[in-house]
DNA sequence: TAGATTGTTAATCGATTAACAATC
DNA sequence: TAGATTGTTAATCGATTAACAATC
């Protein structure tokens, strides 16, 4: 699957060595690190920052290691050169115009969240084919018609789009995406997309997520049950 | 894999069995099943639903294996068969009561989710603290004050909770779940919540979904560049 | 029987963990 | 120096994949 090329081009290959499993967690180190920061928290030990993340210190340093050497030995890491260093390695210095697509109640939730700017995201337009929406404002941007949006993911150079609309219309408006270039969705309608190869989909959905959880809850109950019945 | 075993401690072990991974997918095949069979497809290979579902046919397989042996070879699976067996797998038979907290716009989206039924969750309360949302009706329940979250938590039975405030409230609403005797939580806001040792919370995070897209967006513009600059 | 497809095995790959030497 | 904590190693564990015998 991946090419591991131990042929010239080290650079690349360390900084796509980075595991995949260690990508999903470095969001979640940066927002920690930045709430660390606001409270005041100049320095922070592997111990510490792994307590407060939900992780074992063992997987927090081994998932900092990929980054390079960023601590000190004996007393720990500087928050604001963490901050760095995992902004660096997930492009927040870059700013990835982003489009919504469906602006019923989710796509309202997801437009007004606050944090787009500060994790190198700007909101760059929002679409919905109500006619009692569009041209309302919504968190500072006028709601354009769907049939806008080839013209504005192109001049806007739209990469990343989110699918917030009924599962019903979820599959037209990805293919509609994929069309004007769109490259990566985060996709919160409860249907799987179907989408050409290069596309990468991320899907998030309540039932999904309810369901694991009661998986684990019933096997904790059974558990108790079965040690004080 | 043997069936159903004899002994309480075996059916214990075998459901324990069902692999971390194998139990992040089941619900997506549930899902992607329930749209076969209302397009009328009572039979479907492991290609097919594979590539529907958008994993490998071999990790397909292996998955279903955990839980059986329902498909008959030369011919496929009976999709109602799986439906059923991925349904007792996950207990969407049983029907877990569920509150959320926090009526904003997410909130709202949550609650008019219209899945709840149909896989194995009643949403019995809806909680904000805000006066003008109090006492109005939304997906027909009556948005309730927080502070009668213990009582009505305790009255139905409530394991599952969903955290639908901003950042700045989460930590007391989960402090105030786990006091009502919620198990597993469900966190829309963007902040790490602490909570004690057997309490389980997944975290569903726009920023965080964004940038690992963003991520892997960047490593593949890279490559292109790489490959035609 | 011939063709198709499952269920399972064994190999590989990737992630986690514990432990500790390096070093502040 | 003594105590603390990183960065890395090696062992373990879990997940994925390819392949194919079983069998419909």
């Amino acid at each position: 699957m991946t090419h591991r090329a131990d042929t010239g081009r080290d650079l690349g290959a360390r900084r796509g060595g980075v595991p995949e499993a260690t990508v999903g967690r470095l969001p979640l180190y940066h927002r920690v690190l930045v709430d660390l920061a606001e409270a005041g928290v100049a320095t922070v030990s592997s111990d510490a920052l792994a307590t407060t993340a939900g992780v074992s210190p063992a997987k927090l340093r081994k998932d900092l290691s990929f980054l390079g050497s960023y601590g000190t030995r004996g007393v720990g890491y500087e928050v604001s050169v963490l901050i760095d260093q995992i902004g660096a390695e997930l492009g927040i210095s870059s700013e990835w115009p982003v489009v919504i697509v469906g602006v019923g109640h989710l796509g309202h939730a997801l437009a007004n969240y606050g944090g787009f700017a500060s994790r190198g995201f700007r909101l760059v337009a929002l679409f919905d084919d109500d006619d009692a929406l569009v041209g309302t404002e919504v968190a500072g941007l006028v709601v354009r018609p769907f049939a806008d949006l080839p013209v504005v993911a192109r001049a806007e150079g739209v990469l990343i789009g989110v699918v917030a609309t009924p599962g019903s219309a979820a599959q037209q408006v990805a293919d509609a995406l994929v069309e004007a270039g769109v490259n990566s969705i985060l996709n919160f309608a409860p249907v799987v997309l179907a989408v050409p190869s290069p596309v990468d989909v991320r899907r998030v959905d309540l039932a999904s997520e309810l369901q694991i959880l009661a998986f684990h809850q019933q096997r904790r109950t059974d558990e108790l049950q079965r040690v004080a019945p």
